[in-house]
DNA sequence: ACATTATGTGCAATCGTTTGCACAACTGCC
DNA sequence: GGCAGTTGTGCAAACGATTGCACATAATGT
């Protein structure tokens, strides 16, 4: 129906006077070079004047390789994920391949579903950056030989590649630029523990916090349920309520930490008068905030364009070791932490 | 090499004995019913039982339909851009389309290679949140057949079917709420005339400020080149030392209020006292903003999920019409409008 | 009861590429 | 000048699904 797409390899066969294997043969880079260069001349320049295009299609089917990677994501519309999904695109783009998207909202059945579909678009890998700890999707992908790239949270799987923030870094950047600031009871909001990042940053504020020589306390560090703000306001008040007197809170998050503002105004204190707050993430507009929330940026599109590259390797060189790499963050500081 | 994939529709054929033709006749929801019930019964428990799943990329090959959709946004880190791919998406999903991605900048070279590496990918359809008023993008799909929508801005060109707010409505609303709270001197910040929603907002407020009997002064429209916060703080400032007398200022969207907050500062005002201010998209935190942003809220989701099922419905009946269709915004009140 | 139509399934071609194999033609060597 | 080895191209079979056509068999009508 369509006029697009109508000129094939055989036309421009025909139109040079060559078998169509040739002219794939001079289209494919890796063959070129067994070609007479003279006929190359003259397939490419027929190729040119009839406008061909290769059809990916035509193409995946014969090679079993559509040039296509599935990425999941628990929701576009959290504002850490646009620059992940903008790096992975650059990162696979400028090998050729192309990127599609499932949105998992964090439910199971979706997330099984999706890999299903993408599973039928006959994906070459896969990118999540949805994984829980310990997530069936990825055991499932290691049996079926598909290549598999971790980006933002890791799993507690092995062998599996990962393209993760140094969430202790960031923690130890933040606990020491409050320490420098005079405070010593620091609380942690700390994310679930089901996700690595949560697990990791609670983990690191308690290294942290001794090898400071500050009060490793669990009792202040609060738990949540949910990387949300309703949760860093719940967690927060719940924390204030014990009479703790403590004088900083490491977020786990950004959005966890505006709960906290809340929480903080709710309680009729100020922050950062009463207490300094820092987050996670830096995530669009909290510079814009009252107060500028002092935050730990992570490099989002750094990771995304990694885990493109990362499995593109994975896919050309398929029996590349599986790597973990931590890229490192950076301390924002801002209007949200003052000295004690 | 992956084992992934393996079950063909022929090895479902000959586990119930019968031909790989009838198997896909089963499988086909339109001829399903051309084949007796019990070898519906069989074929389905035999696709079951292997785990069958039908490779899309030989259907595509086949039907040349590849249930898959290209989607050119310019930046998918603008905020404005994921609930609308969002929306696509959901929009799609439910008709077993799936997405693909370009990000073009707004460059133009990188919106022609994009819509290239869509067309060798062999997709149905494509719908563009990137439009220029003219976009020779669009008249290359048209003369090629490739059902399109487009969705958030619209273009000159008639007979192609888009998704756009109702700016003169959200225009309306503001101007009408700054009237109501005693303003008659009204200023606007224009985005750029090359895109509709910029045109459309101009014209809208012209013709709304004199429908409402206000003051409809060109002199009193600032115009940008970009819909960004730096070009919002330099036609702010300009317009502030015009010394124009105006009260409140109708910003051609959220980006640009940010700048125009920036200005008014800057001047030694303070918004809302001295200036009112009102916004246009409702990003997410204008809400945490200093004063929060009074903006108009557009419906950005329902206009993806409306343009992924429109285009849906061109791709599956290619002779239906062409329609523009707009969507109500609504006014979000909030704390940086206050009477005069 | 026989001709006719309807119904259900098999056959085989096809979509556009890629690629192992075969085989000419050419090269170089002694 | 014959033989082995290159080199460049053609041939044809895939990849996995869909679908027009043919053809049995069953259902229907008179």
């Amino acid at each position: 129906m369509a006029s697009r797409s109508r000129v094939t390899i055989r036309d421009v066969a025909e139109l040079v006077g060559v078998h169509p294997s040739t002219v794939s043969r001079v289209l494919n880079p890796a063959t070129r070079g067994r070609i007479t260069s003279e006929i190359v001349a003259k397939v490419n320049e027929a190729a040119a004047e009839l406008g061909y295009r290769p059809n990916q299609t035509a193409r995946g089917l014969r090679t079993n390789r559509t040039q296509t990677i599935g990425v999941l994501i628990p929701d576009i519309t959290n504002p850490l994920f646009p620059p992940i999904i903008r790096g992975i695109e650059d990162g696979l783009g400028a090998n050729g391949y192309t990127a599609i998207l499932g949105n998992t909202d964090n439910i199971a059945a979706r997330e099984t579903e999706a890999v299903a579909t993408m599973g039928a678009r006959q994906v070459d890998g896969l990118i999540l950056a949805t994984a829980r700890r310990d997530d069936p999707i990825i055991a499932e992908c290691i049996a079926e030989g598909l290549p598999l790239v971790l980006v933002n949270r890791s799993a507690d799987t092995d062998g599996v590649s990962s393209i993760v923030n140094d969430d202790a870094l960031g923690i130890a950047l933040a606990v020491r630029h409050l320490k420098s600031l005079g405070h010593t009871r620091i609380a942690h909001i700390a994310g679930p523990r089901s996700l690595s990042t949560g697990e990791a940053r609670r983990r690191s504020f308690l290294e942290v916090m001794k090898s400071e020589g500050l009060d490793a306390d669990e009792a202040l560090i609060a738990e949540t349920t949910a990387f949300s703000e309703d949760e860093g306001l719940r967690a927060c008040a719940e924390l204030i309520s014990k009479n703790l007197k403590f004088t900083a809170i490491v977020a786990a998050n950004d959005l966890i930490a505006l709960g906290a503002y809340e929480a903080i105004a709710d309680a009729g204190l100020t922050c950062p008068d009463d207490i300094s707050v820092t987050g996670f993430n830096d995530m669009p507009f909290v510079d814009r905030l009252t107060p500028p929330l002092t935050t730990v940026r992570i490099p989002h599109y750094e990771l995304g364009r990694e885990a493109g590259r990362r499995l593109v390797e994975l896919i050309e060189t398929p029996d590349s070791p599986a790597r973990a790499t931590m890229l490192r963050p950076e301390l924002i500081v801002r209007g949200s932490t003052s000295t004690v």
